[in-house]
DNA sequence: ACGCGGACTAAGCGCTCGCTCACCTTGGGC
DNA sequence: GCCCAAGGTGAGCGAGCGCTTAGTCCGCGT
């Protein structure tokens, strides 16, 4: 494994951007930490003791605990957008192209759900300028699912009555994959990501 | 109107069983600061202040703050079971009770907004007794669902792969409506509780 | 007229929070 | 051999937390 690491539970989770150790440490520590209690819940004290560190430690590498947030929220976001994009922009149908795009975001939301919760649900402990830059990224995740929808209609392949609101429930769909999916549940990632595709496929009314 | 309320942000809080008055005001107060700002961020003073009495008199009508969540939280699970239940066991076929089970049950989500942002996202904060009970309402909100989907199967008007995922499935897209839902924005409850429901009998390949 | 009990408040207790500061350790350049 | 910057620690500050307690107020039965 190159650029991904395992976390505790498993997960693949590409913090190997975020340097140096100790920084990426903390910053794994607290998504865990945010995922599992909450943003508000989770105390310094408990993010610098899952990294091995004492609590000051924190503050040379983090000005603040909402800036761990912050970063974690831009760099997952980041990756949502990259996922979807690559996928609007790959090769084939329409269809083919919303089933790639649904299932790889699921998949994501899925495996790596520790770091989608804290992604997706922790947001509005952000402050108004953070929050402002993040929620930039999330109307670019729209742009790229509506442009599948639409290049879809355009050909002839969907049958959509209402396009803005299609696409959001699409992308709300495969978000609370985050909120629900559990490692020890009946299905694997790529289960869920194939199933939550034919869904899809199926709100479209691709023919 | 007898049994409903209008709260600052008019939405519909049926919260005429709660008594004496006092408590209601403090569990009303205690849904908008839950929703606004989370449970944990939110503070004993605030609810007292929003609910216009001091920050002790929280503690006459509720043992902990723990407690008015778990209130709430069961309040608003008994409803949601009840709309489901009602839609489930109504008249009429399959696919009608199910468009009706989603659209009134989106309605809800969409409408008390407030209310049930709490209920659906704040259940992570209660203490395992409580959650656990919770967790039994919620059992039954998947049964009814399920309920109608095997029957839809059964008389031969659906086409599902698989019954567990697309009523997990359905149920997700209706609860993620509480996240992203907006007073302010393009839709009514109405509006989004009817095309949400033509998207489910899409989901399910109702003929 | 009066006592009583439930509703409510002012004050504050013990605690933990996010964060800081003075100090310590370590490794590479000269 | 020595110094110094970078990275780390232990102790603790001020603030705000959930919750308690002692006492006040007021409507009501008698």
């Amino acid at each position: 494994m190159s650029t991904a690491e395992e976390t505790a539970g498993g997960e693949v989770a590409p913090w190997g951007e975020v340097t140096p150790d100790a920084a990426r440490r903390l910053l794994m520590a607290a998504v865990e930490a945010f995922a599992e209690r909450g943003y508000h819940a989770t105390t310094t004290r408990d993010i610098a003791g899952r990294a091995g560190m004492s609590p000051a430690a924190l503050y040379i590498h983090y000005k603040t605990k909402e800036e761990l947030l912050h970063r974690i929220s831009r760099i997952g976001h980041e990756k949502a957008v990259d996922i979807l994009r690559t996928a609007a922009r790959g090769e084939g149908t329409p269809a083919e192209r919303l089933a790639d795009a649904v299932s790889s975001f699921v998949r994501w939301h899925a495996g790596g759900r520790t770091t989608a919760r804290v992604v997706q649900y922790e947001l509005d402990s952000l402050g108004p300028d953070a929050r402002a830059e993040i929620l930039a990224l999330r109307r670019q995740c729209d742009a790229e699912v509506r442009g599948i929808i639409e290049d879809g209609i355009a050909v002839g392949d969907f049958d959509v009555l209402d396009v803005k609101g299609t696409t959001l429930a699409v992308l709300s769909l495969c978000i609370d994959v985050a909120r629900w999916f559990n490692v020890h549940g009946p299905w694997t990632p790529d289960e869920v990501g194939a199933l939550y595709a034919d869904l899809v496929l199926r709100m479209v009314g691709v023919k």
